[in-house]
Order: C-alpha cells, then structure tokens, then sequence
DNA sequence: CGGGATGGAGAAAGCGATTTCTCGGGGAGA
DNA sequence: TCTCCCCGAGAAATCGCTTTCTCCATCCCG
C-alpha cells in the first residue's frame, strides 16, 4: 500500500490543483467528462505530486480488489505450477492478480488456511486432493466464489475443472495392452488422495473391458523418492510376471526410472514405465517417459474463465474435464518375450 | 471480499449485540478490556450473523494488508518455484500471504507489472535476471520496501538475496579440474541474464586460477530445449577436446543429457556434464547430474525476513550471498584419456 | 427574451472497519 | 458521606477513495 506516495492522497492532489477531490477522482476513471482544462492541472499535479491511488481505499468502495487467490497443497509439484501459472496469467489479462497459499500438504489446515485467503480476494481456486469430501463440500459453499481444481464433487452447484483421470487410466492401459502387456502394476499415489481414488476406477473400468488383462497395485506416493522407494517391488512384481508399469504420476515414474537403472533392469526392454501429467522433465528422462498430458495451464486458465464469470454474477459454470492425451515416448513397448503370459 | 458475509458489517453485529461498533471491535482485537458480557453477546452475533470482518477495511485503516508480492519472470522455472514455496511459507508464519505476478519473461512489461504489484501489497520480492540495470535501480526507487533476488545491485541501499554464482562456478571448476579435466566448456545462458554474467565472472576467475586449463564457450540457454539444441556444438567440442561441460543450469544440462544419449555420446565416460540449481529433478537424471546446490527455499525465507524488517520500518537488512554446494553425481567423473590434452 | 433542460463541478455521504474522544458511573480514599 | 480518579462504553472522526446529490451556469428553443 501507498508505496511511495506514502502520505499523499487524493485530496493533496485536489489541494495542488486547486479543485475537488471528485474531480480529481473524475479525472482519474474518466466516467464523466471533464474541463480540459481541469484535466491538464489534475494530471500535472499528479506528475509533480508522484501521486498513486490507494488501491485499498478503491478497494473498499468497490467491494472486490481484483485478487483471487489459489490453494494448492505443494507449490513444488509441477502441475500445480502449470495450473497456477496458467491461472495467473489469465487472470492477469483482466487485470487480476493471484495471491498463493500453500497448505504444505497439511490436511487439517487446509481449510482454515482456503478461508483465510478467500477473505482477502473475490475468489478462490481450491486445489485440495486430500481434503475430505465432507469437509470440501462445507468449505465450497463458506468461500463461494470457488472452483474446486482437478477433483470431482458432483451433486454441487460449483464449477470444477479438472481431468478425466479414469478415461486417461483406461486409455494408458489401452495403450499397453494395444503394445501386448496382460500383466500391468499400477503404481499408486496418496490412499487419500481424490485424483488417486479416479485412477483406481481407471483401472477397474481397464479391467472390466480386457478380461484377459491382469493389474496388480503396488502402494506407491506421489514423489520421485517414492518412485525409488517402491523400486524394489516392481521388480518383484516384474519377476513375477509383471511386463508394464504404469506410475502415479510423473514424479513417481522418473525417480522409479532412476532406480530401474541402478537395479539394471532395462526400460522398456525389460519393462515399460508409464507415468502420468507429462510434467515437463519427462521427455528429457532416460528413457523419455510415456505419459498421460494434461493441460496445466489450460486448467488454470479455464479455472479463471469460471471464476470471471462467477464474479460477474454469471451463473455457475458447467464443469469441464479435460481427456488426457497419451505421449508415446521411449519409455514403453511391447514386452520382450512377445505375448508374455496371458 | 466479503465471501458470503456479504453485506453484514460490523454494525449489524452491534444492532444484533445490542451494543456500538467500537464494542464489537474491541472485542474482535481484544485490546481493551470489555465487560464479559458484552464480550459474550458480541460473539454470540457474531456466530449468528456468520459475521467476517472485511479486512479491505481493515487495511484501509492500517495502511497495510499484510500481503507481500513476488515479480519473477517465470513461474515454471524451478528455481523461482522453490524460492516461492521458502516465501510463501516464511511470510505466512507472520501472517502475510503473497501475491505472485508472472511477467512471461517480458522484459519490456516487467516495470510495470512489478510497480502494479507492489501497489497491491506492503512490500515487494524482485526477480528480474534480465532487467537492464539502469531500469532496475529506478524500480527500486519506486517499489520500497523491496529486496532483489539472484542478482548483485551495489552501491544501492536495498537488500539482496542472491546465490554466489561466481564462486558457485569457480567451484565447479576446481572439482572438474581436479577430476583431471583440462578443457572444459560453458554452455551459456541467456545474454541478458544477470547470473548469466556472473557465471562468466566465475569462469574469468577459474581461468585465472588454472592456467594449464582452458574453457570455452557454448551460446545457449535457460531452458531444456536450449540443452537439446545445442548439443552438436557440445559434441564437436568433445571431438575438439574438450571432456566436461558445464551448463548454465540444470533444465540446460539435462535436455543436453537427453540429447546426447540419443547421439551416442556417454555421460560420463566420453563426456562429464554438470549443471547449476541442483533442481529437484537432478538427482534422478540419467545419469544423476552433478550440480551445484542453491538453497532456493531458503532464499525465499531469507527475503522474507529482510522485507519484515523493512515493513517494520528498521534498517536495510545486509545483503547475503548463499555460497552453492556442490553436489557431485553420477555425470561427472575423471576425464576417459587420464590426463587429456593439457 | 424567458424558462426548462443540460452538464459540469463541488459538497457530502458512504464503503467497513479502527481509534480517539467524551462522558457517565462506580470504587477508593479522605 | 463526598470528591477524585479510573475504567469502560458509545459517539464521532478517520483511513482514501467513489459516487450520489446539489447547485449554478450555460445553452437551446419557444
């Protein structure tokens, strides 16, 4: 607030100009037209003064002050930079800005943490994967405006963008039974987690239409130094006939990737990898790693979309879900004993 | 603002308590003592009414929202990602939140957006690598309270949180030297980039310190794509002589990795790569790339703590240099000829 | 040439809190 | 029992702007 112009307000600048502080206001939003002549003094005392208004004191007037704010659980994760920076600059394009809060993956503060920076702006985009649904449907209707980012909430009248992660599962299975798997692992995220929980039903609903296709789960995470860690059960699994492996998520995949190699299983000769979100290191992996796209930004744009409408009084918005596009990459073939088991 | 207490103010609260505005405020702040049963019949409005104090308001009144913003050119790259996160945090420990404002690597809009941004908050975080520096001073005039990150700024009385990218380099240097590397190259970053500069005083330096050693320079980039496409200069080096590289930063030297492997070129064996930032990806690089490790949440919180000091009305806070660590993996190693050319 | 319409500028009323100011009442000391 | 002081609650001023309201002057038209 006031940054230099600490101290000089409106009415100084009236004062210096020799009028009212309502023409000097006038002059400023260009609502009504005004004396030229009025016109050149205002502008020149604003000049000389170094005068900047306070956006607070508009602010109040206005009742909003072009801010939205954004929760997300881990600034560090990738999608939600992309998510965020998306928002952000479509924001920016109608002249909002974005204030973040990271949660820092505390569950319970989640809430409190959404309310409170839901107060200081017109609106609130709520990444919350972990957050119980209860919970999330109370905390949607106290911080309305709200769109609820990459998680289902159905039977609520708010808007969701998100990802259709059960059409992306059963699309990266398609593609590794198309390429001759019938033993998969899924790899899985958080046991909390919403967008977990919809890549399971990708899997039941990948089992249900090939029933010669067999997916194991190996409890996994949602970071690379899980993907490591559970390196050692996916080349049990892979002994036990497993040819194919499909992550969390990128992260996962890629810190699995590294410990495949110091383990000296080959991928993809040995087996495929597949992660998810095609995080932007994922085609420079060693393999380049398969993977599900989302479109980041696109989700933060379009979050900003209904926001903008919401804002405007607009009626909410229907909810989108954006269909994941599979990236061949190095990072999966077909299995090396052609056929394998099934 | 305003969420869904939209429309009940403070007044509201007294008419339901049967008591005055200050009253209710009192209570709310609890500065001053108030009769118990005010206290109670005021909150018992409060929970009735769902009452929430506008904290536009409230700042009008302050004169500060306790609200910090941060300017970096790109929210995607990870290092401003991980100083975002050590901010955010360190600042929502105090209470303050931050608002973030991506410039899209516009240099020419940086100006305004930073002065945009500040206008909304107390304070401002800087990020502008590429800023020409006669415009970077006078920002700085304009946007006090503000601390630069990542780029030196002498004789001026603003506090700077930076990385010793020279040193940072030298380092590098001395441990490829002392693996036995005589030439060594230095992919490049962005011409315009403030660190950029830096390394290359950090490369003169090391020149100075070895004689018998040699490093020559590759133009390049900031991004992995930079990295791919600069790999055949990279190889006809190595063909050249040289046996180690050193890129700008990590995104660089691991899209080069990716590359090189698709050219036939073996990390380390024919040719070491070290990269700069020690992003979270670099450890799980193929091979795990060397870097040189710079606390980016820890400049996060460091310039919270100057920007408090200066909200707080004390003396600019020194400037303070982290001094990169150096993290030896996996893709450098003594040169394959022991001894090479020199 | 007079009167209603028009338009532009200043005065004043908010926006929703905090904080100072004012005043009344109760407790303590004489 | 009377006075003084202190404390606590309400009234009012303030933060810095926008916007309505009011008024005056000009302009146009009959």
């Amino acid at each position: 607030m006031g940054e230099r112009s600490r101290g000089i307000t409106i009415s100084d600048v009236a004062a210096h100009a020799g009028v009212s502080p309502a023409s000097v206001s006038r002059v400023l939003n260009g609502r009504t037209s005004v004396d030229p002549d009025i016109v050149r003094k205002v502008q020149s005392s604003i000049a000389t003064l170094g005068y900047a208004p306070s956006l607070v004191a508009r602010s109040l007037v206005h009742g909003r002050n072009t801010t939205v704010a954004m929760v997300v659980p881990d600034l560090e994760n990738p999608l939600f930079q992309g998510i965020l920076k998306g928002l952000s600059l479509a924001a920016a394009a109608d002249g909002y800005r974005v204030l973040v809060a990271d949660t820092a993956e505390r569950v319970d503060d989640e809430e409190a943490i959404a309310i409170e920076a839901r107060q200081r702006c017109d609106a609130l985009v709520l990444c919350a994967p972990r957050l119980p649904e209860a919970k999330l449907r109370r905390l949607v209707e106290r911080t309305a405006p709200v769109v609820i980012v990459n998680r289902p909430l159905p039977d609520l009248d708010v808007p969701v963008v998100g990802v259709d992660y059960v059409r992306g599962i059963r699309d990266l299975v398609d593609h590794l039974v198309g390429l001759g798997h019938r033993r998969i692992a899924y790899v899985s995220g958080p046991e909390t987690s919403a967008s977990n929980a919809e890549r399971l039903r990708g899997v039941d609903e990948a089992l249900a239409m090939h029933p010669s296709v067999r997916i194991d789960l190996i409890a996994g995470g949602s970071r690379p130094e899980d993907g490591e860690a559970v390196a050692d059960a996916v080349v049990e699994a892979h002994r036990a006939g497993v040819t194919a492996i499909i992550a969390f998520n990128d992260l996962v995949a890629l810190g699995l990737l590294a410990r495949l190699r110091e383990l000296g299983v080959h991928v993809p000769g040995e087996l495929s990898v597949a992660g998810f979100d095609d995080v932007p290191m994922a085609r420079y992996a060693t393999p380049r790693l398969t993977s599900m796209s989302v479109p980041r930004a696109e989700i933060g744009a379009q979050a900003w979309e209904r926001l903008r409408t919401l804002i405007g009084g607009g009626p909410a918005p229907h909810a989108v879900l954006f269909r994941p596009r599979l990236e061949t990459r190095e990072s999966t073939t077909a299995p090396a004993a052609a056929g394998a088991s099934a």
